[in-house]
RNA sequence: GGGCGAGUGGCGGAAUUGGUAUACGCGGCGGACUUAAAAUCCGCUGGCUGAAUAAGCCUUGUGGGUUCAAGUCCCACCUCGCCCACCA
């Protein structure tokens, strides 16, 4: 018997494959259709890493399976070719784009044939080729005919020695990336005239539709996030002085009394309006430096920083007067590129206050946990009312506090409508009830708080706020007091015993406030205080009353706002798509007429953009000169090329029609094949899936498809890591290269099949040396199976071992079948190994050529085609069958095989497992019960025990309860 | 700072609705075959006490709780990972 060898069968197989077209899909098939792909993959001169082949691994496996099950399955193949790696090559080199592409695609060609994966060639698409970017001109032609596509300008990162326009990945560590020397400058930042897609209109739509898609649930939340809608409302605030308004954007107007200044991005347009002569100077020195500031500077020093406008608005709700400041913590392009800072409530207004010394005032009490913190009730009405609560001292290191039986706590009562102030109120009740009169001082020591109280005498909800004040009294002033005398036990303590003896949980809290000085706010829903009328209520409450009131009075209006900007598309850059357009003086930017296109990206010799901002095809003259299609006047191309993420939002809808000239694909062809029934990738590529769903609601608009979401299911799946958790690079020297792997002499098929079994997909798999010898030995002991039953005596098989063989294999389809289905790979293959485990021990006295081992093995060979496909070609093949495993082959379970004669109870007393019994399927529970008792190791545990209950799971488990 | 998720043998990882924890693989140990090695095949392998392949106890990050029964449910805490990050 010859030995596995995958050097021999997987090209051997792999040439089959390509000959017979085997993976070629029939797009027009009434077979029910299947489509999985993976993320398509980049084309660098460094061929696949061991991420690819884990990537387009379990797309190919979900492919396979599917296609074996009967579906017209679908693997297509395709190169997101366009982007800056291959540019910044082509400027190093001399070496165009086009050029790398063409030697280093078809190289990939081998190394994803070396894999077995099986990509529908026939239908290869690539983002470079004018075919493919004739449409995502198209794509842009489109959105500019309906009005979503616009020009703005844009801060852009500069190199004044390339002058040239900087990519984002092109600044490193705040400098270009060509002029990186310690005497190299800094980049900079200069407005450039941008081309824009209107997603924002989209947003609403995007984000509704994210709940019923069938994706990972963290990349469903990046959706989320990204888009990040928040309600809230535009509010103006008027300039003191001015008939002027700032207007910002809150998500809190409930703390409206809390704002105590106010914050504009340092580029907001009505900065030098309003600043005053004298602030002038340092305004604009800072509002250079932070247009200037790196991404990488805002990263990592996050601390506030601004200055001072010199002029004042007024708050709408109270006429109150706050400076205005600017500060880069403020974002122009969000809500209104203004805030109203309330530093009591806000984080980052807390921190710019305390450094600027501004004021923090109070607006919303936290609810404390304590007595009075009773549920609110609804069938009672609820009364708002204000305590103060009083920490009385003698000035000299002496505190007062009450004592009530088991209690102690500071002296405190209601605001009374007589009270002028809670200062008063606290005076007031100071003297009520500790009996001393001479009160010297009265000021607030702590935080409001909040509680909520059910009076049950008076059947009414409180809800109670209050503030903590320092009363000092002069403790030779104690006279008879007229109102409460007697009914309160007072005692001075020292202020190192105040802590201990306190035992009101809010009291204590207040306490501590007191004594560590600081007034933190880190409150943000509650019960509102200082806040005029609308004391007393809770935040949540008061969010759209005040709202309405200001609406009144035309100071506000309600509004969301979203963090996903318009999408920027063009790029100063060569190797990309060239935008459709043609800028005429006379006409503006104009569209080249639509069978014009594609507009072909003209070949250079030199790749360097410009030197004027725009790319290098500004000096192909020949290709630039042009006559505008509205006026025939000279005019010019658009030097900008599209964003590349344009090429790969779509490119899933071109694989159903490759080679259309005539449209960008077939409405009806991709109407019957969306959406993508499977996609995957290692990466969130928020931005890329965001993207690709935008354009499937536009092309839904234009009705071109009629699913508007791309794809049906997206599997986020994990890495792979280096054996010590760290990332593979090529710096460390740690990488595994898959084709390295394979010619060592263990195949592709041991490679998947380890990469599929290593760790579920979702989660980052650990590179294990031993892993892949593994699993060629599993897939060497299937081979070796096979071989020893072929060469096996035709003889008959023992009746009890059949029906072994049978169970043991119709179990193994069953639990593959289903968790190839729900991407559980990793135990699909332990199933597979646990039936070659089993089959291994019934062959020792039963194999045989027969009938029951053809079908245990042909199974085998079917179910674990998905992962190992060549191997399990060869085997089919040699157990007989005509056609290709690879289609119409899988297997199905029967149920009249997995059940069995006796079934293992679990018996357990008291929760322990004692032991394990034997009974005839269908057994009455008395018997089990009764075979239970009777079992010895059981016996010794119920001997000397009452028996208080028994209970009987069905054929699982018995459980003696005993006493 | 915000959000999400995870802690199970020496390692990667299994465990429907709560129902025999540690499937499967790796590594390790022992044996068979062999002159020998590799390969292959068979067996053992969570920890502790024990001479033991007897018996018992313990064990899913830690501490509580619910339950006849908890890796799984509830509460608190600890640790780690990932993503987003000044979005008002």
């Amino acid at each position: 018997m010859n030995r596995y060898n995958p050097k021999e069968i997987e090209p051997k197989w792999q040439g089959i494959w390509d000959e017979t077209g085997a993976y070629t899909a029939d797009l027009r098939s009434d077979r029910p259709k299947y489509i999985a792909m993976s993320m398509f993959n980049y084309p660098s001169g460094a061929g696949i890493h061991i991420g690819h082949a884990m990537n387009y691994t379990i797309s190919d496996v979900k492919a396979r399976f599917k296609r074996q099950q009967g579906y017209e399955s679908y693997h297509p193949i395709g190169w997101d070719a366009f982007g800056l790696p291959a540019e910044n090559f082509a400027i190093k080199s001399g070496v165009s784009p086009q050029e790398s592409m063409a030697t280093i695609i078809p190289s990939y060609h081998k190394q994803y044939k070396a894999m077995g994966w099986s990509n529908d060639w026939e239908k290869e698409i690539s983002t470079h080729l004018p075919e493919y970017y004739k449409w995502t001109q198209w794509i842009f032609w489109k959105m500019h005919e309906q009005g979503l596509a616009y020009q703005d300008s844009r801060m852009q990162w500069w190199c004044e020695l390339d002058n040239s326009v900087l990519a984002n990945e092109q600044v490193i560590d705040g400098k270009c990336w060509r002029h990186d020397g310690a005497d190299d400058p800094l980049v900079e930042k200069r407005e450039v005239k941008q081309w824009f897609f209107r997603i924002t209109d989209y947003a609403d739509e995007l984000l509704d539709s994210i709940d019923a898609l069938d994706w990972t649930e963290s990349v469903k939340l990046a959706q989320k996030n990204w888009i990040g809608k928040s309600k809230g409302a535009e509010v103006d605030f008027a300039l003191e002085g001015s008939e002027q308004k700032i207007a910002v954007f809150t998500t809190r107007p409930d703390t409206l009394y809390g704002a105590t200044f106010m914050v504009l991005a340092p580029e907001h347009e009505l900065v030098s309006s309003i600043t005053t002569d004298e602030q002038r100077q340092e305004i604009e020195e800072y509002a250079r430096v932070a247009q200037q500031k790196s991404e990488l500077e805002r990263q990592t020093s996050k601390e506030k920083t601004g200055v001072f406008t010199g002029a004042y608005a007024l708050n709408p709700v109270n006429g109150a007067q706050v400076p205005i400041w600017i500060a880069d913590y403020v974002l122009e392009g969000y809500g209104t590129g203004a805030i109203m800072a309330v530093p009591a409530h806000d984080e980052r207004d807390n921190e710019f206050a305390h450094k600027y010394n501004l004021p923090i005032k109070q607006v919303v009490a936290d609810y404390v946990i304590g007595d009075g913190n009773d549920a609110p009730r609804k069938d009672v009405p609820t009364r708002n009312s204000e305590t103060a609560d009083a920490i009385i001292t003698d000035g000299k290191g002496k505190y007062l506090l009450q004592i009530e039986g088991d209690e102690i706590h500071f002296a405190g009562g209601g605001v009374d409508e007589t009270d002028a102030s809670p200062e008063d109120a606290v005076a007031r009740e100071a003297r009520e009830e500790t009996g001393y009169d001479k009160v010297l001082s009265v000021k607030q020591a702590a935080p409001y708080s909040a509680y909520y109280g059910y009076r049950a005498i008076k059947k009414r909800n409180n809800r109670c706020w209050g503030a903590y004040y320092e009363v000092v009294v002069d403790p030779s002033s104690k006279v008879p007091s007229e109102v409460e005398d007697g009914m309160h036990e007072v005692a001075w303590f020292d202020k190192s015993e105040v802590a201990s003896r306190i035992t009101w949980e809010d009291h204590l809290r207040a306490w501590n406030h007191y004594i560590g000085g600081d007034i933190e706010m880190d409150v943000h829903e509650g019960l509102l205080v200082n806040s005029g009328e609308f004391d007393g209520q809770e935040t949540s409450e008061v969010r759209e009353n005040i709202v309405a009131m200001l609406a009144e009075q035309g100071k506000a209006t309600e509004k969301v706002n979203y963090k996903m900007r318009d999408w920027s598309v063009s790029r100063q850059r060569y190797w990309g798509a060239p935008i459709p357009i043609i800028n005429c003086e006379k006409c503006g930017a104009v569209r080249v007429p639509e069978s014009d296109l594609p507009i072909i990206l003209p070949e250079l010799d030199d790749f360097q953009p410009s030197g004027d901002g725009r790319s290098a095809l500004a000096r192909a003259t020949d290709w630039l000169k042009t006559t505008c299609p509205e006026c025939g006047g000279e005019a010019e191309r658009e030097t900008d090329t599209l964003d590349t993420y344009i090429c790969s939002s779509w490119y899933m809808y071109r694989y159903f029609d490759p080679r259309n000239t005539q449209a960008i694909f077939d409405s009806e062809l991709v109407k019957k094949w969306e959406p993508i029934d499977f996609y995957n990738g290692a990466d969130h590529a928020t931005a890329h899936l965001l993207y690709a769903r935008f354009i499937g609601h536009f092309f839904k608009g234009l009705g071109l498809v009629n699913e508007p979401e791309p794809f049906k299911q997206f599997l986020f799946n994990g890495k792979v890591t280096a054996a010590d958790g760290t990332m593979f690079s090529k710096s460390k020297g740690n990488g595994v290269d898959p084709l390295e792997i394979i010619d060592q002499g263990y195949g592709a098929d041991a490679l998947r099949t380890y990469l599929m079994f290593a760790a579920p997909l979702d989660t980052w798999a650990r590179w294990d040396p031993q892993g892949v010898p593994g699993t060629y030995r599993f897939l060497s002991r299937i081979w070796t199976l096979v071989h020893q039953y072929l060469a096996a005596e035709e003889k008959p098989v023992a009746e009890a071992a059949q029906k072994e063989i049978l169970r043991a294999t119709h179990q193994m389809i069953r639990k593959v079948s289903e968790d190839i289905e729900e991407n559980h790979y990793n135990t699909a293959i332990a199933a597979a190994m646990t039936d070659v485990n089993e089959l291994y021990k019934l062959k020792v006295d039963n194999l045989a050529k027969s009938d029951v081992w053809q079908e245990a093995l042909s199974s085998l060979v079917a179910c674990v085609a998905p992962f190992a496909p060549h191997i399990a070609d060869e085997l089919w093949l040699k157990l007989g069958h005509h056609n290709s495993v690879q289609r119409d082959s899988w297997p199905d379970w029967k149920q009249e095989y997995l059940t069995q004669d006796t079934m293992t109870i679990a018996v357990q007393v008291n929760g322990k497992l004692r032991g394990t019994i034997e009974v005839e399927v269908g057994s009455d529970e008395s018997v089990v019960l009764a075979a239970a008792k009777a079992d010895t190791k059981v016996a010794t545990h119920l001997d000397g025990v009452n028996i208080v209950k028994s209970i009987y799971v069905p054929n699982k488990l018995v459980n003696f309860v005993v006493k």
